[in-house]
RNA sequence: GCGAUCGUAGCUCAGUUGGUUAGAGCGCCGGUUUGUGGUACCGGAGGUCGGGGGUUCGAGACCCCUCGAUCGCCCCA
């Protein structure tokens, strides 16, 4: 609220804090991406969030939005101009070849983390957002990008995400690619007056962009529009067929996007996206934003910067946005809720919570406020297992009681953390008379292990 | 860059056509039921109603400006 204006600074536009319910989530994506990627050998890497300007300007196209729009471009003490990555794959490329990966490849790489857009934020769209990525470079068969689509299916999968289907198309070599750009441009042209005024200047700056507009008077003339089909080559079909048909094979579900175009300059050949499907709950949760994961091949990349012709293919997603579709991820039950009454125990219950963290449980200590208030939060913690630990007791050589209570409905403590808190136990706080970790039992406590 | 909606307590919100000292729930702190089941009861702290200007006898409500948030366009993940 406006009440600390004067003092307190608020946060970048577009930039988020997340926390809970909401960072379970996004950690839930990470953690999934982290596990499939290893089942495909791909190989953990780390890159810069900055770099030269010229990496992300020589390679992503000048003439793109986020080339000529969005990025954190910003002059170093030296006078450099440095810039806050925009995306993933330029700045991999430039790793690869002032690293010597060549030597690896072909290599899978994989990496998460922030990227930087200055755009408008909006539902699933923020200034410092966050992507998985896969890469990998230096293999220019279509098996390759079959196995990456296939790791990206089954990424979407295991986060328990539906409704949600590969969208793909082949953009065709670079001679394909800019035959049907022509045809496109001449096709549109003939029309231009009754293009949507968006399209008019799209027609100039990015024509194949005029395919997926959501303008009605686009759209007519979409239809009939020439398609990529009529421009490929022999080598471009075969590409694309080897890639469906092993898709099938891997058994990923796609479908043919014929107007499906990626928004930057370097793609070739394959260019897909996962969509949800229109009226899904994905869809729903989504708002406005619709890709969730998109990629394609990029053979000409790594020669714009200055590197030797290298086949390369790569996905990235949008974590916030897969984080939307995976629904709530509990942070986890407490499994045991220590509860301290006096002054004398607090030192048995520092002693026991890590014994029992020690054990893998996890413990909150409740040993502050008033009594009811201690209980009040413990109970309200949802323990699976209440340990209280009180002086009150009249034998000489005790130090103290340990009550024993579930929190479950029927009153029956799971055997498995009984047998984990008796074994952390044992030998060390109390000897003989009654061990038994079972609700309403208590436990008398012998020995000071403090004082050994 | 453009458009729409919205800013009241830490959080979620109420606040009649403008009318005394601005409200509730949750949360927080303290107390009671003589200490134990997601409690109950009593009490307390916490707001310059985003900020600035204006209209009015009187503004949280109306007008202008500004800042911010949300959603959409564009574009993208």
């Amino acid at each position: 609220m406006g009440k600390n204006n004067s003092k307190t600074p608020q946060a970048i536009r577009g930039t988020q804090d997340i926390f809970g319910a909401e960072a379970e989530s996004f950690a839930f994506v990470v953690e999934t991406f982290e596990r499939v990627r290893k089942l495909y050998r791909f190989r953990r890497a780390e890159f810069p969030v900055f770099e030269k300007t010229e990496v992300f300007a020589r390679s992503i196209g000048e003439t793109t939005d986020i080339v000529s729009k969005e990025m954190y471009s910003f002059e170093d003490r030296g006078g450099e101009s440095l810039t806050l990555r925009p995306e993933f794959t330029a700045g991999i490329a430039r790793a690869y070849l002032t690293n010597g990966w060549q030597q690896h490849a072909p290599v899978k790489l994989a990496t998460h983390g922030p990227l930087f857009r200055y755009e408008r934020p909006q539902k699933g769209r923020y200034r410092q957002f966050h992507q998985i990525d896969a890469e990998i470079i230096g293999a220019a068969e279509p098996q390759a990008d079959v196995e990456l689509l296939a790791m990206a299916d089954q990424v979407i999968r295991e986060l328990g995400i539906e409704g949600v289907t590969l969208h793909l198309n082949t953009l065709g070599d670079g001679d394909s690619r800019e035959a049907w750009r022509a045809a496109l441009v001449e096709h549109f042209r003939s029309v231009k007056d009754e293009l949507s005024e968006e399209s008019q200047e799209r027609l100039e700056k990015n024509p194949l962009r005029i395919l997926d507009s959501k303008d009605r008077r686009d759209q007519r003339f979409v239809a009939d529009a020439p398609k990529i089909d009529a421009y490929l080559s022999d080598e471009a079909r075969a590409f694309f067929d080897a890639v469906t048909g092993g898709l099938d094979a891997a058994g990923v579900k796609w479908v043919r996007a014929e107007s499906l175009v990626r928004g930057l300059d370097y793609y070739r050949h394959t260019a897909f996206e996962f969509i949800p499907d229109e009226g899904s709950a994905a869809a729903d949760a989504l708002g406005s934003q619709s890709t969730i994961l998109g990629g394609g091949r990029y053979d000409g990349l790594i020669e714009s910067l200055g590197g030797p012709p290298t086949p390369a293919v790569g996905w990235a997603a949008g974590i916030e946005r897969l984080a939307m579709l995976v629904g709530e991820k509990g942070e986890g039950r407490l499994n045991v809720a220590v509860v301290s009454e006096a002054e004398s125990t607090d030192l048995l219950a520092a002693w026991l919570a890590p014994q029992l963290r020690w054990k893998q449980l996890s413990v909150e200590l409740f040993n502050v406020g008033g009594l009811r208030k201690r209980y009040d939060k413990a109970v309200k913690a949802n323990p699976q297992v209440l340990l209280v630990l009180d002086d009150k007791t009249s034998v000489p050589h005790q130090i103290g009681v340990m009550r024993v209570r579930s929190l479950t409905h029927n009153k029956s403590i799971d055997p498995d953390t009984a047998d984990l808190i008796r074994d952390a136990l044992e030998g060390k706080l109390w000897l003989g008379g009654n061990r038994i970790i079972q609700h309403g039992h208590e436990i008398e406590l012998e020995h000071d292990p403090l004082a050994e």
